[in-house]
DNA sequence: GTCATTTTGTAAAAAAATGATAAAAAGTTC
DNA sequence: GAACTTTTTATCATTTTTTTACAAAATGAC
């Protein structure tokens, strides 16, 4: 997964540092709020993965803060807060806090219930968006995530030269790339050698790909230019 | 959704009993464990929606009946311990828990968090939690629970390495695993000798699982790249 | 259009990288 | 220390990548 993006909202300075240098030290990333205005306006327009929300706002109640959110996301909330009444706790965690803190906090526990709560989004996302990393092009289907191709119903037996080709051109489908560009992406470097070894590699690769003897279907040569994968649908 | 279950794991029979008492009267319906053998085998014939797990059982460790369960599911586990200690919390957490109470808890607190748990669960709908203990995919099968595996009737007979190996195969069903990436899991580093020993445990349990002397039926390999569990089903 | 020139496609080789396997060495467990 | 598992090492076969040479196609000047 990504960098997980962490929304603080605590108004307290030292607080906010506390978790800010933590959150840095431990590359997440961050954005930070002193109020609950700021808070709802930064979780709409960042959509951050994870929220640290302090009970104890200035201008409104974080119940409220929690329950605004709950209106439109299911962001993960962690509330930190500075009261420990068993009211208090259930009263979050029923308006939709996912987990509930009571200052002062163990900055490692914090982490560790951060840790839980990210694992817990790439399970739903593993599960859910499974989709999202296949790509489709006519009868061309690649599946990032497994690693292999198919056309139609059968699987192209790529080897990983013509793979990553395949996953460049697929990735920029209807651009034209130019011979130095394709080259520095898999090669690094961009030598009249590579530039031959692209066309060896172009030719297999289409074997491969091509069903028909008629014009190619899906990679379009650019004379002088470069390639480009075609948008089938 | 349906009437949640619970499966308690706890030894102390008056803990045990509060906490049965008070599921009662808020309808759900619940199992119990007073060990952590009688938790594994009931977690694994019940697949139960929640566990409350006491860490302090008289077998086993409760860490390791959390990694066990972690071995074939994605249950929530919410701990409840007598041990307040930071370290002790992180371990838990780190080990899979999804959350931790502390003794002497709040009815009303555990309530909070079980229907927290429950509110997640009904978000991810019930199609994400099609893990079970038992894995198929043609003739092989691996009871993750009780850490075995068979081909057809007969056991094979693996050695942990193999076996291992084998679940993070299993796991990956269709996906093309990276030689790092499988090192990543099982060594947690990823050297060249790692590779090599991991082509010699490829060559032992190929030996046990594949079955003709025709192209592995199973275990895939994808030259420059890694290997794969090929779908038999 | 024709011809020279440039660019691209293809096949076949040489070179390099990678994987399977056996066997020995080192470590574990009981 | 015997039996077993894991790691290391070496060899050989296979596959992939790169190089090379040449044919085919496109381009542009005339």
């Amino acid at each position: 997964m990504n960098k997980v993006t962490v929304l603080v909202v605590e108004d307290d300075a030292p607080v906010r540092n506390l978790i800010v240098t933590t959150l840095k030290t431990h590359e997440y990333k961050y954005l930070t709020a002193a109020n609950g205005a700021e808070a709802l306006m930064l979780a709409a327009s960042h959509n951050p993965d994870v929220v640290f929300l302090d009970l104890g706002l200035p201008d409104t109640d974080g119940i409220d803060v929690i329950k605004q959110i709950r209106n439109w996301s299911n962001m993960p909330i962690i509330v930190i807060s500075a009261r420990s009444e068993d009211e208090d706790k259930i009263e979050a965690l029923d308006a939709g806090a996912d987990d509930y803190l009571t200052k002062p906090f163990s900055v490692e526990e914090l982490l560790a219930r951060l840790r839980v709560t990210v694992r817990r989004l790439s399970l739903i996302g593993n599960e859910g968006n499974k989709d999202s990393s296949v790509y489709t092009n006519g009868d061309l289907k690649i599946d990032y995530m497994a690693g292999c191709a198919f056309l139609g119903e059968e699987e192209l037996k790529l080897t990983p030269m013509e793979y990553k080709l395949l996953c460049l051109l697929a990735k920029n489908t209807g651009k034209v790339l130019t011979h130095t560009y394709i080259t520095q992406n898999i090669w690094g470097r961009s030598w009249d050698n590579d530039i031959a070894s692209l066309r060896v590699f172009m030719v297999s690769l289409r074997k491969k790909l091509e069903t028909g003897p008629d014009s190619p279907q899906y990679i379009q040569t650019h004379i002088g230019i470069g390639y480009r994968m075609m948008k089938a649908d």
